[in-house]
DNA sequence: AGTTATAATTAAAGCGGTTTAATTTGTCAA
DNA sequence: TTGACAAATTAAACCGCTTTAATTATAACT
């Protein structure tokens, strides 16, 4: 329609090569006239890049909105100033099955780039190491354990819950209590961790009592209390690994009259925009979620872009979480 | 390596005509042994149909996770049964711009199907209007109004809200106000006409005192209910318009010493996983939020399946919420 | 005017599948 | 042995774009 052949209105549309301005007006007339609109999975095919970036995901079931629903914004802004579209992909289980069927689904789509923000659980990583790097895309993990042979962009738990720990300490708590996520998430271990080595260095208890497993859930928060009340009447303080399940330790206050925190300092970690609105106001461990969506879709997109010749070395990105100081942690109120 | 033809190829792992056995299990091994993934892009070039559902939210900010969580996972799943993967877009403003530039790249991916997801704001559905439908995949559109020319699949806001209030009644409250959501969306709008409409069946006060706006975050709810009890010092019921808000409510009375549910009852709207650990436990309006999205997803299967010829006429399916009750609307304490 | 260099354009091949129409192979009856 | 018919296979075209190599148009210099 413009009078020229489909190679022109390709150099005319991608600007690697120069037309003539002529033949570009004509073209941009008739593109408007038609209501052209490129194909992209013709482009893709012959560019051998689709500019797609694959993001894996657990399920939102009824847990975790928050952390995925911010790093995917993070994600989502970054992949738009690229130029690239997401693809979301859930996995529920561990079943290598369900991730090897997840993963050729991403290889058979050409994705450039995965993201995979499962949440680990012991071992569910370990496919990575059956794989020949070189029959997918490039992989970049979000939210998991750093390790020097892998790409990946994580928050310091174990530096976050430290944090959390100390602050405590220093508001005069004693014997603090943790209620942590299920043992075999690798966020509950570290966060674990960094509650333990914060009591360490204090030379606090760090006894078997003071720590009750929970599930992420705000029940399970209501549970962990109670059950910690019960092995440790002498309790002074708790940190709660998410702030829902610090939620659910507060109704548990509530119930037992009482007081946080007067009888019992609480601290949360996540920092959701609900946390100042608990009752009292809950001091959390705030993480840059949305930052560490944007850093991975950087790194992918660094990666893609020196193409797969030239082997770039995986870095490990790890943000410092931030504590978040409101009523629930502080002894002399305000 | 089979030796045979792509086509045969083609024929033995889709099905569509026979294949020697013979032949059917030498391309199989060599699949095996090549770890050959067919191009999707490639197939979907030759057969004009991408396999990609395309969804449309708003950015994932602060608000309203809970909800596009919950009908992602419906949607997730459905698809996936189905065969189709998912792309996700995510607009922001309402400004027309955006939301062409939304649709374009809907369209330049070639996706079979849009569901439009975005909260209805006044006005922001008017390009519906203005486009040609034969120019986008079939549409359709999640948690908006009905409109008996689009395919349409809602939660019955109205209803759900004129539950609650009628509960509250039936409770013994005689005046009830609303922290509504954002004036323009829809959603608010028919949570505030159920209210009203509730109150009208009993004979009691719709005054603009007992309403009060606020923006789905907790803080709103704060504010909403300090509020109301400045402007109504009779107020013995509030109905927030999410559980969110209804967590910034039950702040606010524990601030003011007012006890939930002995001074003031209040009924949210979500039902979230957490309002049951609020203290008092929160009653709310239950949403089948999931199955909505699998709705979603079975209505535009069968759109795209019919093919754009036999014009299929649009449909509305319409989901009745469900009062799901707990402490904080009780007058009399279990 | 005649070369030559340069800029703009195009024809054709290729990306990796599907599909139509034609061809090969195999079976069986005459 | 031949011919007829069905089943399996394939060659080639096509989906809509990019790109290389070749071609044509334009400008610049003797």
């Amino acid at each position: 329609m413009a009078g020229v052949s489909t190679g022109t209105v390709s150099n005319a549309l991608t600007g690697k090569r120069p037309v003539a301005e002529a033949s570009h007006q004509r073209i941009l007339t008739a593109i408007a006239e038609l209501g052209y609109q490129p194909n992209l999975m013709a482009r893709g095919l012959a560019n051998q890049r689709s500019h797609v970036l694959s993001v894996v995901i657990k399920e939102l079931s009824d847990l975790g909105f928050y952390g995925y629903s911010s790093a995917l914004t993070g994600i989502q802004r970054e992949a738009n100033r690229l130029g690239y579209s997401i693809m979301l992909h859930f996995v529920n289980s561990s079943a290598e099955e369900e991730i090897f069927a997840t993963l050729d689904q991403i290889r058979a789509r050409r994705a450039d780039g995965i993201i995979w923000a499962i949440h680990e659980v012991d071992g569910n990583r370990d496919w990575v190491r059956d794989i020949r790097p070189e029959d997918y895309p490039p992989l970049t993990f979000l939210h998991m354990h750093p390790d020097p042979a892998l790409s990946v962009v994580a928050i310091d738990n174990q530096a976050g819950a430290s944090l959390a720990v100390a602050h405590m300490i220093e508001q005069g708590a004693r014997t603090i209590g943790i209620i942590t996520g299920p043992a075999d998430w690798w966020e509950s271990q570290s966060r674990l961790a960094g509650w333990q080595h914060a009591l360490e260095q204090a030379n606090l208890d760090t006894g078997s009592s003071l720590v009750v497993a929970g599930d992420w859930l705000a029940e399970s928060g209501q549970k962990g209390l109670e059950t910690l009340l019960n092995q440790r009447p002498d309790l002074d303080a708790v940190f709660a690994c998410n702030d829902t399940m610090a939620l659910g330790a507060i109704y548990t206050a509530h119930r037992c009259g009482l007081s946080i925190p007067d009888d019992l300092l609480l601290v949360g970690f996540d920092n959701t925009p609900e946390a100042e609105s608990y009752w009292p106001p809950l001091t959390s461990i705030h993480q840059g979620l949305r930052q560490s969506g944007q850093i991975a879709v950087d790194e992918l997109h660094q990666i893609i872009e020196s193409g797969k010749n030239e082997h770039i070395s995986p870095r490990q990105h790890i943000l410092q979480p931030e504590l978040i100081i409101r009523r629930s942690s502080m002894r002399d109120k305000i």
